[in-house]
DNA sequence: CAAACTTTTTAAATTTTTTTATTTAGATGC
DNA sequence: GCATCTAAATAAAAAAATTTAAAAAGTTTG
């Protein structure tokens, strides 16, 4: 009780003047230190700080007291008396992901040192700009926090992953429940009781993918959602880049193609009417119109409502109509990258999303493209990978941004 | 003499650990501030550092021994009793910015309040990949020392602007001069004794309109260099982008056309090929081929050497035919930055570069251009203004960027 | 034009932080 | 197995920074 009351004091952001203040922003990098390094010892500290011993035990032992850090026991030796290993405690608060995608819903539970204690996953639901959706999703929300097995007290921020506009600053949603003049932060924030944080899904799992997943030193790193649309999370400096609004990276809407195909934005040519899930649908149902077979079709007839993840699945058993198709999205995409890559320079390039699954099917022809389209000696730069969090990068996204939108709060 | 030795001492590297460390990185912080924000209060330092007014007062009365910092008189009343104003002392130390550009040189001399004390334009010369072509360029920066009105040991820091691949960590040029295993940037030092650092052109200018230019506020800003190249200074959260080795920005070499033209680059449909000086004036040429007419030829014929420059003079002119030219390539290139747009979500674009000389005659087919093809929601964000330094914004920049690259050193 | 009020600057007292020295804990070698 | 060494933790002393209080320099108002 009195131990979660400390918690919260040392993210808060009342500006307590002169020493005090101080040592909360320092106790906040203190922790944001134990977050990228693990466990450290005094004498790391000090040294990463430029503060004298005495000063980080006393911070030290003061957030041990808060409850966020523990001491784990000696290092290894090295020559001398062995040093304690500090570390973040798991269960000294929690954090709720919620990741909204197009036919359903995943929702974690991720404690302070950043393990996924529980997920829900593939909770079927249908992302529709109405009310009703907007209930159905708080009622799933709410029957997760209901089961969740911490006290409610102790799960400080809620993190919301909505695909389309969204303003992270303002906690506006402009592409979904934009239904008041609140920010949908607000309205969520009231229902729950949690902090809330709503967030466009690509950069979520930019920044999931970012902390927990493929990425180990790099700093400027692409993330390409690959699902039904487009979308791109890039990661500067290693923050997630918003723009003055939070829109950067319509990836999906440059124009690229000189088709006459009309993009759900509603202009001509966007990378997404070629390069995209949605068109992998329209060129799958075509091809099986004029005569093509798969797996996936019965007497040349394919169901009605013909999902990617089943693409997916019959790319991975190896089906010749969906590995042909995703083939030719992916040297698109590839073709696309490029321009990110001549742009940005980047160390890494993160393939996500649901295409993103068929692993080498879909990368191998990113893969030629780039060599064919980007700078080789910017390109050169770059790894291309797989995204390692898969479909969970969403979830785990969305509760690390939570996380550390809460830790960092006035940094 | 010892005045100037202190004055490095503020900005040096050395690893002094405890109060002497971090005073000094305090009294960087604050110049720093003085930077952006003019002449200010003690009571204005301690609210933004959050630190104690003795302490501040030290640390000014230090900068001031140290010959950085000056009493400007009193502020304004406000309603109690008059503070003391403090400011940059502008003939403290000085910085050297050269602009090497394709048929000339621009270097000028800029004191430390970033005035621009002197500068020599249009200065003939021949940039090519060759040790002659260096060698004018260095007794071009020789004289230009020798000449200048002062100290030569007030002169802290030299920028070098190059075009193409330059990584401004190591100091190596890839596309110009690169012919020892030494990093260019080291050579030149040891030449002339100065700290010296190498910068890509558009950053360098993105730079300069960045701290003396048209920005105020912005802290996500492109600038587009239009020459016969194309280029791209990329500013983030007020900062250069520079990506994993400085190749951030190859704008010009994103694969944009359907084309067959063949870009210095070695690949084809580069956004350069159509959309760039280089473009502009084979476009002239064929026009006049084909009996166009126009003030810069005479009898179908034209000068052997036409320059980009000519035909911007032209436009001026009010030349029919540059007009409808530069208007061609303006709308190709705003299709290009709609990209641009759609991915930084930018507070700012700024088009820079002898192109964009022509003011509103390629401004405005830009502008229609993103209207067009850039999403609206995020391209209302977006500001498209002309350069306000002109051709001036090279040199500006690489001063200001050895000014800031010393000053900063370690920070 | 003097009293009351504001705000900066300086001074003194107090607190905090750093430095330096000492103690503790373990590793290594003879 | 004890002396010697290394490095961390702690304690005491010294230095530095902040807080509080007071003085100084104006402004405003009656």
């Amino acid at each position: 009780m009195a131990e979660s009351h400390l918690i919260i004091e040392v993210f808060s952001d009342d500006n307590a003047s002169g020493v005090a203040y101080k040592n909360r922003l320092l106790k906040r990098r203190i922790i944001n230190y134990f977050d990228v390094m693990g466990n450290v010892t005094i004498a790391e500290l000090t040294k990463e700080f430029n503060i004298s011993a005495p000063k980080i035990t006393n911070l030290v032992t003061d957030l041990i007291e808060d409850g966020l850090l523990k001491d784990y026991g000696k290092v290894d030796s090295t020559g001398g008396r062995r040093a304690s290993l500090y570390g973040l405690v798991a269960e000294s608060c929690f954090f709720i992901g919620v990741d909204v995608k197009k036919y359903f819903i995943n929702i974690g539970l991720m404690d302070f040192k950043k393990n996924l204690v529980e997920i829900k996953d593939n909770i079927p639901y249908k992302l529709e700009n109405s009310p009703e959706s907007y209930r159905q999703l708080m009622d799933i929300i709410h029957s997760f926090i209901e089961e969740a097995p911490v006290e409610k007290q102790k799960i400080l921020g809620l993190g919301i992953n909505l695909s389309g506009r969204v303003n992270h600053t303002s906690g506006y949603s402009y592409s979904f429940f934009h239904f008041h003049e609140e920010p949908l932060s607000q309205t969520i924030e009231k229902e729950t009781g949690i902090k809330t944080f709503i967030e466009n899904d690509s950069k979520a799992m930019a920044y999931g993918e970012f902390c927990s997943g493929v990425v180990s030193k790099e700093k400027n790193v692409l993330f390409v959602n690959m699902d039904y649309g487009v979308g791109l999370g890039i990661l500067i400096d290693g923050k997630v880049y918003y723009g003055k609004s939070g829109f950067s990276g319509e990836f999906g809407h440059i124009p690229f193609f000189n088709n006459e195909i009309i993009c759900h934005c509603g202009k001509k040519g966007c990378l997404e009417t070629e390069a995209s899930g949605n068109a992998l649908i329209r060129n799958f149902k075509k091809k099986i119109e004029e005569g093509s077979t798969s797996s996936l079709s019965k007497k040349g007839k394919l169901t009605d409502d013909l999902r990617v993840a089943d693409i997916v699945k019959a790319v991975k058993g190896e089906d010749t109509l969906s590995i042909e198709l995703i083939a030719e999205i992916g040297e698109k995409m590839g073709k696309g990258l490029a321009i990110l890559i001549n742009l940005f320079n980047p160390e890494l390039v993160i393939l996500g999303g649901a295409l993103a699954e068929t692993g080498d099917y879909v990368r191998l022809p990113i893969k030629s493209a780039l060599n064919k389209y980007a700078l080789n000696l910017v390109s050169n730069d770059t790894q291309l990978v797989t995204s390692k969090l898969g479909e969970k990068a969403g979830v785990i996204g969305s509760c690390l941004m939570a996380r550390s939108r809460l830790l960092m709060a006035g940094q």
